[in-house]
DNA sequence: TTGTTTTTGTGATATACCTCACAGGTGGTA
DNA sequence: TACCACCTGTGAGGTATATCACAAAAACAA
């Protein structure tokens, strides 16, 4: 929870009472490698915060090919949005790459702890118009570059990324191929 | 500013007192088609919100070709939000295809509004979460279906604008040269 | 109206990327 | 240790889509 409060106080400052009115919404759970927090299919009662590890939020298509919408790890929110808010099935999955450290909230707790601490808001307001921003950048690399050079944007951006994540996964992130990316890495 | 209230009491209902607040905050202003509202390299003084009319948000890169990003039209929000919140010079244009009237938000005057009627962040932020959602349905569009799917998908959800947009400009929104739509329309 | 710009369709050719197939390497596990 | 699952590289061939070129049609402006 520690994790949580520093990252919330990166936008919001909060008083101890306010902090532990936030945790109280929280509950926090342990993942294994491997492990699913959200199952294409099934209902989607909670978002997360990840405090510590990997996950891959992606979707699987038709023919079966995976396609990766994130990464999730340290200080990120992630979950199904649309099945969240809408209270429908999931139609991504939210897997575990590493063993991770998860705070959970269900949509009542979420929406009650906006309505009784409303300057939260403020801090998802933001998160959600960095999240637009990152989301419109991808958008734009997925039309305008080649593979080529949304594999080097990539190493720029989040060359940490490359020591946990395999270039079978990465290839699924940037919508090539395995052996396409294969090929330009060398 | 009819158009914004009732825009946001979709979400949050508002007093005389509230309404008048806002609208305090915003200044009407009307554009010709062809006219832009942000230009590459100049700042981005402020927010966006369509009233009446239909404009493009793209991008151009070193190779001369355009990317849309978007189509706002009656009710969206709608600027260079990396430029916008960072106060930094923009890398996107917002330019008009129809003649429109746009209500016009200074980041000076969107801070103050937040601060001074915090439960209009409520209301940002279910928009901020449902643009969200769709730019994730449009990444992953991009990432798993050909162009034919993708304009198929587009003719669904959005069969108005087919109306009011070239099909050039489409091909440039769904990142297909406008030869390859021209087929595919056949 | 007439001239001008923009849009659209269509052929021919080029290319980025995909799929299938196979082999060697790496790391985990029993 | 031996096995197995997964990852990575690479060749051969196929396909979706891009690019270039041209002409007709439509929209717009004088």
């Amino acid at each position: 929870m520690k994790q949580l409060r520093r990252h919330i106080e990166e936008i919001l400052p909060l008083t101890e009472k306010e902090f532990s009115f936030i945790t109280s919404h929280f509950s926090k759970q342990h993942f294994k490698k491997g492990d699913y927090l959200i199952e294409v299919g099934q209902a989607v009662p909670q978002m997360f915060f990840v405090a510590r590890g990997l996950l891959k939020l992606y979707y699987t298509d038709e023919s079966g090919k995976d396609h990766i919408l994130s990464f999730p790890r340290e200080d990120w929110w992630e979950t199904d949005y649309l099945a969240f808010n809408t209270k429908t099935k999931a139609k991504i999955n939210l897997q575990c790459l590493e063993a991770s450290e998860i705070l959970c909230i269900t949509l009542k707790d979420y929406q009650n702890l906006r309505k009784e601490l409303p300057k939260i808001e403020h801090f998802f307001l933001e998160k959600a118009t960095a999240g637009h921003i990152a989301s419109q950048q991808r958008i734009l690399s997925l039309l305008s570059s080649t593979a080529e050079v949304r594999y080097e944007q990539l190493l720029r951006r989040y060359p940490a990324l490359l020591q946990r994540v395999s270039k079978t996964l990465l290839a699924s992130y940037l919508g090539v191929s395995r052996e396409t990316l294969s090929r330009l890495s060398s």
